[in-house]
RNA sequence: GCGCCCAUAGCUCAAUUGGAUAGAGCAACGCCCUUCUAAGGCGUAGGUUCCAGGUUCGAGCCCUGGUGGGCGUACCA
C-alpha cells in the first residue's frame, strides 16, 4: 500500500473531473503539522490562473469531486487553498494489516532495471583508508535498496590494480621473495611495504630503473611479472575483504572488475575514437576536445585518452568500462560512487562516451559524488601524526570504544555477548554517522558525537529494536510471527501507523537519488515515534484491555520488522538485547 | 582566469525538490525510573536560512550580482 501514490491518483482523477489540464501537477505532500492532517494537497493555488477561478473555489470543487470516502476522515480547505487530508483510523488499520501479512512489508517490486553500481574501488597498492569508507558503505546501501525494490543489480568493484606504481612494488616484492620471505608476511602491512619500496625508488642506485623495467614487462605480459602481480593483488584483496567483513558490506570476490580487466580493450577504445574523429593528436598526445565544456573564449575542455609516451590513463579505462557495462552487462543505469573531486572527469567521460556511441541514448549514467571526511578541526581526517587513517584501525577503535561503554554499564551479559554487541554498536555507529549525512557535502568525523550513543545515532535505533524484542520476550511471543487485529486510537498510535506505511517512500527516494541519509532519517523518525508510543501506550501492564494489548503488540511487531528491514538495508546489525 | 560544490540555532545536521508558524540531535535549563530496558520520554530556551536585488498567490530551495570557504581545471586516479 502506497498512500502517497493512492492520493496522487485520486487527486489526478478529481482534477480531470473539474476540468483541469491533463498535465496539471498533483502535489501531494506530508503535512508539516498535526492539525493539518497527515497529508496535504497543494495544487489548487497553481490552477487559479489556468481555470480563472479563485484557489479556494477550485479546492472546494476538488473536494466535491474526489472519491476518498473510505480513506479519509475529513478534507479541510485552509489558507489560500490547501486541502488538508485527515486519514481514517480504520483505513490505516486495514492498510497496516496488509503490510503485516506481507514478507516484503507490503512493498511491491518495481519494474526491474539492470543497474550497474561501481563502488568501493580501493587502490590495491595500498591499504584501505578512511577515504574508502564513504564510497563503500554508501554504495552498499544503495545496492541493497535497489535489490530490495526488485532491480537486477550488478556490483562492480573497480579496484585500482594496475598502473606504474606496481613496477616499484613488484621489484621490491621480488627481492623480498628471493630473501625467502613469504608473500603474505612481506605484505602484511601494505603501507609499510609501499613506504619501503618508495624509499628504495627514491634513494637506491638502480632500483628505479628496475621498477620501470617491471612496468614495461608487466604491460608486455611477462609471465614472471604477472605471477608476482597476481600474488600482490591476491594479498591486497584479502586485506580489503577483511575490511568488508568487519564492515558487514556485501562485496564478493566475484564483484571485482578492476582496472586491469580493461587492459586489452584500451587500444580498441582509442582506435574507435580515432576512427570516428573524436580523438585527435595534440602536443604528442591523443585527446578529445570537448566543445560542450568550453570556456568563455571558446577554448574547448581537453580530455586526454593517451599520453604522449603512449600510455593510457584512467579516462581510457573509464571509457572501456562504460562500454563494457553497456554492451556486455546490458546496463539500463550506471551509478558511480566516488568523491566529488572527480565530478568533472565523469562529466567529460559521459559526453565522450555518448558521442562515441559507447552508451545507449536511453541509458542513464549517474556519477554520485560525496564530500570528504573531515576531522573535528574541519581539516581532512588524519592521525595525530598527520598520517592516513587505516580503515581497519578506525573500525577496531570504534569497537574498542563501544566495548568500553558497555563495560561501564551494569549489564547482564556474558563475555561473548558483550563482544558481539560491542562490534555491532561500534561498527553501526561509524556507518550510521556517515550514512545519515547528505552525501554531497563534506562531513565531520567526531568520535564523541558518534559514540556518545545518545540521540540520532545507530545505538538509538538498535535500542528501539531491542525494546520491542524485550516486550515480546516478556510476553512469551515471537515478534516475527505475531498477528493480531489492529485498532488505532491514541494519537501516538496513529502517528506510528502512518509512519510505518511510509517506508516505501523513503526507499523510493533512496533508489532514485542514491541518498542513504533519506532512509536514515526515516528510520530515526520511526524509532522516535515508537519511543513516544512506548511511553504513552502501555502494552503488558495491568489494566490494559486484551484487544488494546494485542493491537499494540501488533504495532510493535510491525515496527520491529520495519526497523530490522531498514537497518539491514543500511548494513547495520540488530540484536535481541543491549543490556 | 574559468568551472563545479557549499554557506540554515552556540556545535553537528534535516527540511518530502516552490507550500502554511524552517525541524532534529548535541550542549544549556526544568520535570519523569518500587510501573513493558532511563542508550529512553515530556517540556523550556535558542533563527534576518551569508548579503543585496529579482521572479510569484507563495522562496532556505529558482534567476542575477556580490561576500566567504572547499575542490577541480593537458599527460595521477
Amino acid at each position: 500500500m502506497n498512500i502517497h501514490q493512492l492520493l496522487q491518483q485520486k487527486f489526478k482523477a478529481a482534477l480531470i473531473a473539474i476540468g483541469a489540464p491533463e498535465d496539471a501537477p498533483t502535489p501531494v505532500s506530508r503535512s508539516t503539522r498535526v492539525e493539518f492532517g497527515e497529508y496535504q494537497f497543494n495544487g489548487a493555488m497553481a490552477l487559479a490562473k489556468v481555470l480563472r477561478q479563485k484557489p479556494r473555489e477550485i479546492a472546494e470543487n476538488i473536494v466535491a469531486a474526489i472519491e476518498l470516502d473510505d480513506v479519509v476522515e475529513k478534507l479541510e480547505i485552509a489558507g489560500p487553498g490547501f486541502i488538508n487530508i485527515h486519514l481514517k483510523n480504520q483505513w490505516l488499520a486495514t492498510a497496516l494489516d496488509t503490510v503485516a501479512q506481507s514478507a516484503r512489508l507490503g512493498i511491491e517490486p518495481e519494474s526491474a532495471q539492470t543497474v550497474v553500481v561501481d563502488y568501493s574501488s580501493p587502490n590495491l597498492a595500498k591499504e584501505m583508508h578512511v577515504g574508502h569508507l564513504r564510497t563503500t558503505i554508501i554504495g552498499d546501501v544503495v545496492v541493497n535498496t535497489l535489490e530490495f525494490l526488485g532491480h537486477k543489480v550488478i556490483r562492480q568493484n573497480h579496484m585500482g590494480d594496475w598502473g606504474t606504481q606496481f613496477g616499484m612494488l613488484l621489484a621490491h616484492l621480488s627481492d623480498k621473495l628471493k630473501a625467502s620471505e613469504v608473500a603474505a608476511t612481506a605484505l602484511s602491512d601494505l603501507e609499510d611495504f609501499y613506504r619501503e619500496a618508495k624509499v628504495r625508488f627514491d634513494n637506491e642506485q638502480g632500483f628505479a630503473d628496475r621498477a620501470r623495467e617491471y612496468v614495461v614487462k608487466l604491460q608486455g605480459g611477462d609471465t614472471h611479472c604477472l605471477e608476482l602481480w597476481q600474488l600482490f593483488i591476491d594479498v591486497s584483496i584479502n586485506h580489503s575483504e577483511e575490511v568488508y567483513k568487519k564492515l558487514k558490506v556485501n562485496l564478493q570476490r566475484s564483484d571485482i572488475h578492476g582496472e586491469s580487466a580493461y587492459n586489452d580493450d584500451l587500444a580498441n577504445v582509442l582506435r574507435e575514437l580515432q576512427a570516428k574523429h573524436i580523438a585527435v593528436e595534440s602536443q604528442g598526445a591523443q585527446v578529445v576536445f570537448i566543445d560542450e565544456l568550453a570556456d568563455k573564449e571558446g577554448n574547448p575542455a581537453v580530455y586526454i585518452v593517451q599520453k604522449s609516451g603512449g600510455g593510457y590513463l584512467y579516462s581510457t579505462t573509464d571509457l572501456a568500462a562504460i562500454r563494457y557495462r553497456s554492451t556486455v552487462l546490458k546496463a539500463d543505469r550506471t551509478l558511480i560512487f566516488t568523491d566529488a573531486r572527480q565530478a568533472l572527469h565523469f562529466k567529460q567521460t559521459e559526453i565522450v562516451a555518448r558521442k562515441a556511441g559507447f552508451i545507449q541514448a536511453d541509458e542513464s549514467y549517474q556519477h554520485c559524488p560525496f564530500g570528504m571526511m573531515l576531522g573535528k578541526d574541519g581539516k581532512p581526517f588524519k592521525t595525530r601524526t598527520g598520517g592516513t587513517v587505516k580503515l581497519a584501525d578506525l573500525l577496531d577503535e570504534a569497537i574498542e570504544r563501544a566495548a568500553l561503554l558497555i563495560a561501564q554499564r551494569d549489564a547482564d551479559l556474558t563475555v561473548q555477548e558483550r563482544e558481539e554487541i560491542a562490534a555491532k554498536i561500534g561498527i553501526g555507529a561509524v556507518k550510521y554517522a556517515d550514512l545519515s549525512r547528505n552525501r554531497t557535502t563534506d562531513y565531520m568525523f567526531d568520535w564523541d558525537t558518534m559514540l556518545s550513543f545518545e540521540g540520532n545515532t545507530a545505538p538509538y535505533l538498535q535500542y528501539a529494536y531491542t525494546r520491542v524484542q524485550s516486550i515480546f520476550r516478556k510476553a512469551g511471543l515471537d515478534a516475527t510471527n505475531f498477528n493480531a487485529p489492529i485498532s488505532i486510537e491514541a494519537p501516538q498510535e496513529k502517528a506510528l501507523a502512518v509512519k510505518l506505511l511510509q517506508y516505501v517512500d523513503a526507499l523510493n527516494q533512496v533508489s532514485v537519488e542514491a541518498t542513504p541519509h533519506v532512509l536514515c532519517n526515516y528510520i530515526y523518525e520511526l524509532a522516535s515515534l515508537f519511543m513516544s508510543f512506548y511511553e504513552a501506550c502501555p502494552i503488558l501492564k495491568d489494566g490494559v484491555a486484551e484487544q488494546t494489548k494485542l493491537s499494540r503488540l501488533m504495532l510493535a511487531a510491525i515496527t520491529a520488522r520495519t526497523l530490522k528491514s531498514g537497518l539491514e538495508l543500511l548494513g547495520i546489525e540488530t540484536m535481541e538485547k543491549m543490556g
